[in-house]
DNA sequence: AATGAATGAGAATTCATTCAT
DNA sequence: AATGAATGAATTCTCATTCAT
């Protein structure tokens, strides 16, 4: 817990005094973020994660103790875009929207941030289990399940904390999966099918909100 | 679908002669499956693969070609596993229930199959783009929504195929997803929540497909 | 000393004492120098050699106690012919032929004799140093240089014994040479350069050793 | 010429940027000769040259993508070694000089190098057909024969391209073999013999020219 | 005898990480 | 700080040989 999400993960091994330095680790990071969506995390190397960042494996080595460190880095900047997207959302007035505007806007959110980290998103989101992935990935699901959760607790009180965060969940997972799919499709250069299928998880997720959270008086 | 689910599949290296080999392939294929489950395709080593059959890695190599292979092999045979889960479904007794019946039926199949082989599902769902495994998912993945494709038609027939194909796509994308869910939950013994996603998982399926699919008159 | 041509030479593990094995042995010998002859000895499987002598590599191991038997079995057919062939040229009308024609049939000898045993020629006479096929081929060479040497010795009897031996080793070297040369662009389909190789090889010959054996009067 | 002898050659993975590197190289190079002349190119691993190059089997690998690649290397070393031999005969001093004063230059020459090549000379010119050898053993041989195609072509002006392409390679074959000869007679210590064999390779090349090539008026 | 499955040492190659310059 | 060479454990796969049926 010294600077990343996480109590065991790996710290970068020192933060870079100079504007240079951190420049640097940017060029890595994005490198590492392209790389890892390309072909997954596994398969990366540090070597090429370096050439692609036009540096030397001694340079990246100089800010990352392992290759760990560099997924748990780019996790984090990842998940600080995700927090943002989210936290626009919990401002008073989209809390108050019908849900119908609420799910537009985080899906097309989602959507804009997705874009711009293609395929890290499928990674992060698809982690293999008992891998350094997963570990990465559940602080970040954690995390945007708890924004949901919250929220949910702003539009519909009436709920239990459980099935506050059991509806977060089912809701973030199937919407997830989709966007995650929308990407894939995106990649494979299939604009018109990815653009549906984010319509369809905009009706699929005020549907289910629909159906699960129903109104004040009985629900599931 | 007889032989291979994939044109350039890699197969086996030899159909084993004897009660013997058949026995073995298949105690490969399991300890193979589990293994997969377990880490992941890229984590599982050959070596470990055999030690967990009981086998010398030389055997292993007597009936796979190569580590793909093995994993074409688990595939195909999940892939064997849903296909009957699915068509079971389309008889027409099931295609003509009401939705809620066929969403029941159609999850408590999946939750089954999937808990007979719990996790190579997270496996071959969650596939790194550009991967072996990528390959070998998306033919699983091609087919299944083909079923599902088959039981919308029958039950919608006002749909054009394309939409068809897209509202298969999305229900199966976020079901799966749930099921993924679930499973992860229950290998951590977390049985209640896992109990409850797949719950939802039917809310979510019957909203959503009321929502998509509509009725005769007016739809997407 | 066995049976073999060589001390050290592993021999068959049994005679086989049915008309059935020897067949079975002949076919595995000509899979074998076939194959021998195409790759070369280090990279021919066994496994390959049985598949080629459509046998179980179980039956070939019934009658090899290993690939250098099967190597040295080969090498002691190949031996045989040869020898057949020199022998043919030590009775007394031909040793007394000019030199012109007992070169002609000697090369005329081999060709059709190397034509035979296609390649394997190349093997057994290129082998690599310090390795099981040196020793197989280096009793060949010596038992042919012994049998050149015995025809010298009936043509010019002034040679001293050191003489015949190094004449006899120069001759036979460069013309197996140009054998090997020819057997390769046979292989290669292109056969008016073998020819062409072997008429050539035919004046090297006559041209060395009137050179270098003379007349009676004066010499190397 | 420059980079490789042969269009689909496996080139080197880096030209080594440090002197530091191009010295390992070296070393590697020389050992790798060492052991391929010693039990041949099949048999040797690459754990072992790294092994005699005193280096580790990655940084063997930092320089070279694979073994056939150390392979062309050696190969080309060798070539360029050759090649210069050669060229410093086809000034015109010496291609005038009378034809057994050119044939003790050109065998002369061939031992100094091949003396200080030991061993690998065999290996390259006795590749076993369908082998990685055999291609880089093949373009060798084709630029050593058009080399000594030019040095025909200078001396004996009547002859036709074919003619002095069928009498190099016919030469080289026969004086290759009698140099390979020599040198395994060398190693075996056993100078006198390994002389006596050079000394009739000069007598056979003079021999063989002489009566292949003839005088401007008749021949072949 | 015949078959083919079983074995495991050994080979080529990769890649995260360290180190010398 | 930067570079890229050095390292070697680990991985995939082969193949000679043995063994059970």
């Amino acid at each position: 817990m010294k600077e990343g999400l996480e109590a065991g993960a790996p710290a970068m091994r020192r933060a870079p005094r100079r504007a240079r330095g951190q420049q640097r680790v940017n060029i890595i990071l994005d490198a590492a973020e392209q790389l890892f969506a390309e072909i997954g995390y596994e398969a990366a190397t540090t070597n090429e994660i370096a050439a692609r960042a036009s540096t030397s494996i001694g340079s990246l080595y100089q800010f990352f103790p392992n290759k760990e460190a560099i997924l748990h880095a780019v996790a984090e900047q990842y998940h600080a875009g995700m927090a943002a997207v989210y936290d626009a959302l919990l401002i008073p007035e989209v809390v108050g929207m019908p849900l119908e505007a609420l799910a537009e806007r985080l899906i097309d959110a989602m959507i804009e941030f997705g874009g711009a980290h293609i395929g890290f998103s499928r990674i992060i989101l698809q982690a293999p289990p008992n891998t350094q992935l997963a570990t990465a990935a559940s602080a970040l699901l954690r995390d945007m399940i708890g924004r949901l959760d919250r929220l949910l607790a702003a539009r519909a009180p009436w709920l239990t904390p459980a099935q506050r965060t059991l509806h977060a969940t089912v809701g973030l997972t199937a919407v997830n999966a989709l966007l995650s799919l929308a990407i894939t499709k995106k990649q494979a250069s299939n604009y018109v099918f990815a653009h549906q299928v984010m319509e369809q998880a905009k009706i699929l997720l005020i549907a289910y909100l629909n159906a699960a959270i129903g109104s004040p008086e009985g629900n599931t």
